[in-house]
RNA sequence: GGGGUGGUAGUUAAGUUGGUUAUAACGCCGGCCUGUCACGCCGGAGGCCGCGGGUUCAAGUCCCGUCCAUCCCGCCA
């Protein structure tokens, strides 16, 4: 305990069995209801709020002051705890069995008029105000528990793993640019005139070095830093919790997630996250279309190209002569509410993601089908395309054509768009899975092969022999990605230990013996002199904080957050410097 | 880089086929009120209708551009 706090009691504390204490409390004004000879205010502080009551029990000192309080003037109060009189309780309150008798108010704060009102009814302001008074924000319930819940999430993740003989590092922000990835935020240096660190994307090295250096247990929750476009579930520095282990499996890295999965999820909310179901990446893409699934209800996708091989309708047609997809799904009971409209947008929802449109189809009594799938579906086979399908008289039936790797997004997606829309999600629940087994290469639009993962990611030891071969696409790695509820919250994987391995990673990749030295050269090196095999992987911690808290955007469980073309309102970052820092930086600005 | 939505008192919104002095609620200022609890009642102040052009006798309203916020595509190993 502190010794030398001044308030007695938080605002958010004091109960019926408090009745008869003498309290200081400190807080700030959340309603002020003056009645004249009898006035009220509603002190509120972190923990929650409290009435203060100033009548004929105050001092007139008190009587005094509260004419002068205002809505979000900071306060301390000196009183006595007592109960409400029988018909003055307020059920909707916490404290509201008990008020406190004002003897002495001192106004230990003012406020300017605010800029916008401080409450929960529902209407809050633009998203914009309230950025830039984010001092103000902070101050809602709502963000007082998202980040009161970050922390809990983040030390019982700490607990896990300092129990587990983990031991927390720190590694450098200031670091050096490597090639492929996200865009680096980059620092110049005054001292190295026209030279840049980077900030880390990760600390996907560091911790790999931190392996051979010994510490085979290492984590941290770091900031990690990628100058990207951003999107609801995107910041431009973000938290990662980081993790790498000497001496793994597959399996031992997955039971460290678990364990602060877990962890995370007890904490917070009482209730742990169970066994988790391993899901692979292909069976994702053939059950989900998308490689982090939402598993909270069902509606899979289903490919019929085989069973529509004689189909004539163009666009079927056209799909599959050209060694493309027919793949669909069921909307149960969605035939009677599908309007036009409807179904236009969803058509639209799709094109978005590159398929060309969407063939829908009504399912009527005796399996007719009605709308252009209808079209799409030869009558010998439609039968057989139904109980592929699953559908029934009164369900709607959605086909996409086209290459796989715009089909499956396309109807990937519109899965969980209808899911949302027609309100099939069960709120409050979460649906974990791991994908595990993702390509280790993908072809790049210009033809050429990139990391589905990063360069340091080691393929599965019997596809080894497939390097240079003209099968390199059919490689897998030894990788795991952790989702929930449609969103990817961790990824990691058994990393190349053999220098011989990570140079035909790189011989893949077309990055020149030259440019392996250059930007990796420290790691090359450090690998050939005693790496143990190690592996890990990295939570994506303000994602898990928006599961743990239901937060609509990962603005809402970050302090002071960044808007969508990355500026920071309150501090007004980024900002133009005077020219002699530029100077001694050596830059020069174009704009 | 592309597309959708939005920007009107401090805040949140309304504003009709383009037409008199741009409304309301909350907040703010002044007053009244001894049991309120989103207290209530009376009165008041408060506007570059995001910004810049254009059409028109007339623009918050129509057109073009631009900035900001937000959502999505691309992007994010």
């Amino acid at each position: 305990m502190l010794k030398h706090v001044t308030r007695t009691h938080t605002c958010g504390q004091l109960r019926a069995e408090h009745i008869g204490t003498p309290v200081v409390l400190q807080g700030w004004v959340s309603a002020v209801r003056d009645r004249g000879g009898v006035a009220f205010a509603v002190l509120r502080d972190r923990f929650g709020s409290v009435q203060i009551t100033v009548d004929e029990r105050s001092t007139d000192a008190a009587r005094a002051a509260v004419k002068g309080v205002r809505l979000e003037y900071v306060l301390q109060v000196e009183g006595t705890v007592q109960a409400r009189a029988e018909g003055a309780v307020n059920n909707k309150m916490e404290s509201g069995d008990i008020e406190v008798i004002a003897t002495s108010i001192q106004i230990l704060s003012r406020t300017q008029p605010l800029p916008f009102v401080l409450d929960d009814r529902g209407e809050s302001a633009l998203e914009e105000t309230r950025l830039r008074n984010r001092f103000l924000d902070l101050r809602r319930p709502l963000l007082q528990h998202n980040l009161r819940v970050r922390h809990v999430a983040a030390q019982a993740a700490r607990g896990f793993l300092n129990g587990t003989e983990f031991l927390e590092i720190e590694t450098p922000v200031l670091t050096r640019a490597t090639p492929e990835g996200a865009r680096d935020y980059l620092v110049p240096s005054r001292v190295h005139p026209g030279s840049w660190y980077a900030l880390p994307q990760s600390p996907q090295l560091f911790k790999q070095l931190l392996m051979v250096g010994g510490f085979d247990r290492y984590y941290q929750i770091a900031r990690c830093f990628r100058d990207e476009d951003l999107r609801l579930d995107r910041q431009p520095e973000f938290t990662q919790i980081d993790i790498e282990i000497s001496f793994p499996s597959r399996e031992l890295v997955m039971e460290v997630a678990e364990g602060v999965a877990n962890a995370m999820w007890e904490a917070t909310l009482g209730e742990g996250v169970g066994t988790i179901p391993v899901l692979s990446y292909a069976d994702a893409m053939d059950l989900y279309g998308v490689d982090a699934p939402d598993r909270r209800f069902e509606m899979t996708l289903h490919t019929l190209s085989a069973l529509l091989h004689e189909a004539t309708f163009p666009p079927v047609r056209s799909a599959l002569d050209a060694g493309g997809v027919i793949r669909g799904f069921t909307v149960k009971g969605a035939a009677a509410g599908s309007s036009r409209k409807v179904l236009d947008a969803w058509t639209a929802f799709v094109k978005e993601y590159g398929l060309g449109g969407l063939m829908w189809g009504k399912v009527a009594a005796e399996g007719v089908i009605s709308g252009p799938a209808a079209k799409a579906i030869p009558e010998e086979v439609r039968e057989a395309v139904l109980a592929e399908l699953g559908a029934e008289d009164g369900d709607v039936i959605l086909l996409g054509a086209g290459e796989l790797r715009h089909v499956n997004p396309g109807l990937g997606r519109l899965r969980v768009h209808i899911a949302k829309e027609r309100d099939l999600i069960p709120e409050g629940t979460f649906a974990f899975c791991w994908v595990v087994d993702f390509p280790l290469f993908e072809k790049a639009d210009d033809g050429s092969w990139t990391s589905v993962h990063h360069p340091f990611t080691a393929p599965r030891p019997e596809h080894i022999p497939l390097f240079g071969t003209d099968r390199m696409g059919e490689m897998l790695s030894d990788s795991y990605d952790l989702v929930c509820n449609g969103s990817e919250i961790g990824g990691g994987s058994i990393r190349i230990h053999d220098p011989v391995v990570q140079a035909q990673v790189f011989e893949a990749l077309g990055i020149s013996e030259t440019e392996q030295q250059e930007k990796f050269g420290f790691l090359l090196n450090a690998l050939s002199y005693g790496a143990p095999p190690h592996g890990g992987l990295a939570f994506g911690f303000d994602r898990c904080v928006m599961l743990l808290t239901g937060a609509t955007s990962i603005r809402d469980v970050i302090a002071f957050p960044k808007t969508t073309s990355a500026q920071d309102l309150l501090s007004g970052a980024p900002a133009r410097v005077p020219t002699k820092d530029l100077d001694d930086l050596h830059v020069r600005s174009t704009k």
